[in-house]
DNA sequence: GATGATTTGTACGTATGTATA
DNA sequence: ATATACATACGTACAAATCAT
């Protein structure tokens, strides 16, 4: 899927923008200022912003500006709910499916989590998060799966950012984690997957808390 | 979401095509050809098939020639493996979920295609079919998982397509889909998810089995 | 393996539709 | 409400890269 082309460098950069916040929901997306930007014409721009749209990152109408995508409570309620059943469908699978190299990488990654979370280095946290969620989608053994659930999260992604900031959470998320990869190591399906239910719903919860105050 | 914009239009179009068969899976899509077919330029039918790669309708290479998406054997499992579970999970949903009015709706449109059982009319029956599983979706309430397994059924939409012409599989699709209505009738969350797990696994076994020949 | 023909990628200009005064 | 300004949608020309020969 590595495209070397313009418009796929601009798709991306945009798309880490969204994700890292520095282009908040609601901002609009002006071509002609993001060609000058990225000093190319608005053709490339046009088209990233067309597969930002496609993967719902970006919401465009005809004729009028794109914007970053900016879902009411509802739809994010109902896209963390979902987030929520991907990501245990993931990891049920991959209780049964990983390999005892991944399991171990897996157990590995965890235990270098505890460290992170001893010095509370909240932004590490949060990229190593980034990365033990992604090998157990990865575990599934599943590439639709695994496309799914992480176009869902990084659509997810603005609105759970400061999640880590709340104190404690970063203890508790690696305990959740500890369910989870116990769960998983011995290859009980059905426990991995209630542990991460319960694992993303208090994300969630945590997250839509946040929000509304 | 609706674009009334000449590339939408083309979107539309060639994703229908695609799903009807008449492009087949491995087609090459020439852009300059297309744009002749549809009477404008090359720009609106680029932005189509990227929406189109974008969805997973279309599989593109940079500056090489798209081609209509050819899952292999694994892909397609993995896919319809998905599909199973999000079906699923919609049945669970819409049991506990749909008015009373989306009920009865369901109820009658499953009535009504007892009698396109009855004529063997299979065209129509597997576009009743469409209408049947799409009102699961929507009774679910949850506008994102509405989209991803719509756009699921979307993309398996081209393998699945002979699954009525097998013997008999008309009469036992339409029985299938009478325990999932009751069961959603009732409100019985878990068996309408088992029962629609069980009706799409059966249908991914059959179409994997044709298509192995 | 190199070269030419063909096709995609990008730039830019015009037309069309939207939004604001 | 009408008109003006402005951004997007589309068409066309050229550049760059692929793949067939």
């Amino acid at each position: 899927m590595l495209k070397r082309t313009s418009a796929e460098d601009i798709r991306r950069r945009l798309a880490d923008k969204i994700i890292k916040g520095q282009l908040a929901p609601g901002t609009a997306l002006d071509e002609s200022v993001l060609a000058a930007e990225f000093s190319v014409s608005r053709t490339p721009v046009r088209e990233a912003l067309r597969l930002l749209a496609a993967s719902g990152l970006v919401a465009q109408r005809p004729h009028a500006k794109a914007l970053v995508a900016k879902p009411d409570e509802a739809e994010l309620a109902g896209m963390f709910e979902v987030m929520a059943y991907l990501e245990a469908l993931c990891a049920g699978l991959a209780a049964g499916a990983m390999t005892s190299t991944e399991r171990e990488a897996l157990d590995a990654l965890h235990q270098e989590m505890a460290g992170i979370v001893h010095f509370g280095d909240t932004a590490r946290y949060a990229e190593a998060n980034d990365q033990f969620h992604a090998r157990i989608y990865e575990g599934a053994h599943n590439a639709y799966l695994y496309e799914i659930t992480q176009s869902t999260r990084q659509r997810l992604q603005p609105f759970r950012r400061a999640q880590f900031s709340a104190l404690g959470r970063l203890a508790k998320s690696h305990m959740e984690h500890g369910v989870i990869v116990e769960a998983i190591l011995r290859g009980d399906r059905a426990e991995a997957e209630a542990a991460m239910r319960r694992h993303i719903v208090i994300v969630s919860d945590e997250v839509q808390r946040l929000g509304h105050g």
